[in-house]
DNA sequence: CCTTGACTTGGAGTCCACTCCAGGTGGTAC
DNA sequence: GTACCACCTGGAGTGGACTCCAAGTCAAGG
């Protein structure tokens, strides 16, 4: 698969994806013989992946890593074990912070349907 | 209450205060004879509006915009309402997609374990 | 009086994650 | 055979949000 289909299904620029190659986010991609890189499933598995995870704000130095220790086989595992549930850890915390600003905001939303409600009758008043 | 203090209990650098000064997201503090800020309860306030809102993400140029309303009285209720709404749809599109980053984050920690349980099993024939 | 410490300023520097660009190659279509 | 793509490269530029710095002011303490 080429570069721009797999931009394409992924949502992610082939500027990006090459910014992600040359920063050791994705391994090297298999090229033709002219030098034009060929996109394996593993690949496109491993692209979608780190859209999901950059999706939610997780670094590229993380997943770097992630992938680095990926190279190394199993004997990583432990270590790939302990990233994810770090990182998932901050993903929920992230996500409670998220409601608790979620519930302020529906909060000052009720306020000002409050006041334009107010507003509205006044301006009924007004008019009588 | 000074710079110092409003820092410390907010959690935000005075730099960073300053800096949320300079670019028009908090309005111009009050003063000492000799230029020292003095911030108002309000103003305290408000710094924390901005650290709940910048902590989920919210750009700082919504927020200028959304306090630019704020000083322009009642006649903006409706647009600030609907600014805080949109910011509501995006933050709650966010939270869904960390829950399924979430997911999978759970599903992949999950394989690991057993990858470890079958690791750990394998060192137990080992040794027999 | 002078040092110390908290404050001030404008401007420069940093970090992250892209994003764009100029210049070049190679394969296909008319 | 030349026009047109899609691809390639290294490097520069961008945008957002800080963060740091040098140089200066002022009040209080020893």
């Amino acid at each position: 698969m080429k570069i721009s289909e797999v931009s394409e299904r992924s949502g992610i620029s082939k500027d990006t994806l090459r910014y992600y190659e040359r920063v050791g986010l994705i391994l090297p991609v298999n090229r033709t013989k002219n030098g034009i890189r060929e996109y394996s499933d593993l690949d496109v598995r491993r692209v979608e992946f780190i859209k999901c995870m950059r999706s939610v704000g997780l670094p590229i130095a993380v997943l770097s890593e992630y992938f680095k220790l990926v190279q190394q086989g199993d004997r990583t595992i432990e270590a790939r074990k302990e990233i994810l549930i770090e990182q998932r850890a901050q993903l929920i915390a992230q996500m409670e912070d998220m409601q608790s600003t979620l519930d302020m905001l529906n909060y000052k939303i009720g306020v000002y349907e409050q006041a334009v409600l107010e507003k509205e009758h006044e301006m009924v008043l007004a008019a009588v």
